[in-house]
DNA sequence: TCAAAAGTGTTATAAATACACCCATGC
DNA sequence: GCATGGGTGTATTTATAACACTTTTGA
């Protein structure tokens, strides 16, 4: 699956990205995680500018724009078993990134790539989750100093990407109702109120507990583990556990089609 | 709005195309409409192939997506109102129209335009529905004979097309449910029962006569004429409208995000 | 013993579902 | 009359929502 890469960042990356990348469509990543009891998205900045954008890449000739996807994903974040959702194409007709939107006035770039990226492009949008809120996201050229955002704050991103940031995050709120898409952002072993507060931030609002709970056992994803999580200062809660095999098969079914 | 074109099907327009277009990107549309009592899509053919298409188009420079998708649909088939809904995109690595996967040996184009779109393509998949089922479709260059063709049939469209109809298929039962997409497929003047055989044409099964009555009525979207429908050979059905007004603003409106 | 958060149960309301029954028409 | 599809009502079940009560811990 991997091909030999030049040293990133270095001319020859620059070339091969030109040479072997569809023109003027690029692929970008919503990527959330909840941390620190709030849904964040990753950003990155442009070498040189002080502009944030979301992750995003190129897609080679010779690759599905799904695989585009995981690819620039993983060479970003070094994160490779992330399930990706397409949710969207955005291509207004003057959809390309300027000094005047992003501030990339003096980035270490070649001109020619430069002149390349500029481009009016169409971009296609995926959001994904990682489960582990320490993940690091690693920022190749031409990016550097990676951030994650809180969902709920007021950065502005260059371009139109605050834009797909809000349509991801209505997406992922929309598939929380057919598919226990969160589970991917909790860890191995979670209790119920975490995976409440997860919902909340997604939602941007409060569910009732005693509600939530009954409704997110009978699902059927959850297997108590018998443990509690200890040292809260109050009432230990329970410990549960995905039920992978039930997780797994709800992802590829289709979404029930009712009147 | 309009741009002065060439001649369609001539030179000029094909350079136009190859000159001023996005490379390696189209929109494809699945128009669908009611007829018959069945749910039915349009498709097109290459002049001088056999292999059955949906109806796409390339996107100008200076252009939005949504604004080619419309376009584009406006000179196929000469409709210029309907609403149209992205739902996906398509780009596995070896999208292409080839001679092998759609039978277009000896059509007649220039060859610098066939080898331009014999390229990998991406292609941003729309969903529109056509209130007239009467609508003739006009099959311009590089395309002729417009057909209807049954959901629930068994034609085999070239590429990936049949994917992108089922697809569209999906998307348009699942919108069902949040929003009264279907009105736009009926005639100014309708019956209940019309309705509910639509729905059911879509969806592709049979719901309750009586429970499908009130749940479309509560909605608020019909308006009853007084009037009847005459001569069906039984009992009258009352004619209703639809409610514009709140129709168009549910078009807009976000999606409730419940729990 | 108290506060705080977890876990459980109760009730009210609304929605979805399954039918049963009557109505209006043409034959 | 009667077959056919249209229109209406009702009972059952299920889902949603609001909220009260109990449990367990640390301080």
């Amino acid at each position: 699956m991997k091909t030999k890469k030049p040293t990133k960042g270095s001319i020859e990356s620059y070339r091969k990205i030109v040479d072997e990348s569809m023109p003027q469509l690029s692929i970008n990543c919503v990527i959330f995680r909840y941390y620190d009891k709030k849904l964040q998205y990753a950003a990155v900045q442009f070498t040189g500018s002080k502009m944030q954008v979301i992750p995003g890449g190129y897609i080679f000739q010779n690759e599905s724009i799904d695989d585009a996807a995981r690819r620039n994903l993983y060479e970003q974040t070094n994160m490779d078993d992330l399930i990706l959702h397409q949710f969207g194409s955005f291509g207004s007709h003057n959809r390309r990134i300027t000094a005047s939107n992003s501030d990339i006035e003096n980035i270490g770039i070649p001109e020619d790539f430069r002149n390349w990226m500029e481009q009016r492009f169409v971009t296609i949008a995926y959001y994904s989750i990682i489960s582990d809120p320490n993940t690091e996201i690693i920022a190749n050229a031409p990016y550097s100093n990676a951030d994650w955002l809180d969902i709920e704050g007021k950065d502005r991103l260059a371009m139109d990407h605050s834009e797909i940031v809000g349509q991801a995050r209505k997406a992922l709120a929309r598939d929380l109702l057919s598919r226990p898409v969160l589970l991917s952002f909790m860890p191995a072993c979670f209790t119920i109120p975490e995976l409440q507060k997860l919902h909340e931030a997604i939602l941007g609002r409060s569910v009732d507990r005693g509600n939530f709970r009954k409704r997110v056992l009978k699902s059927g994803f959850l297997v108590k583990t018998g443990l509690v999580k200890e040292n809260t200062g109050q009432r230990p809660p329970e410990l549960y556990q995905i039920n992978k095999e039930r997780y797994l098969t709800s992802l590829t079914e289709d979404v029930k089609l009712g009147f």
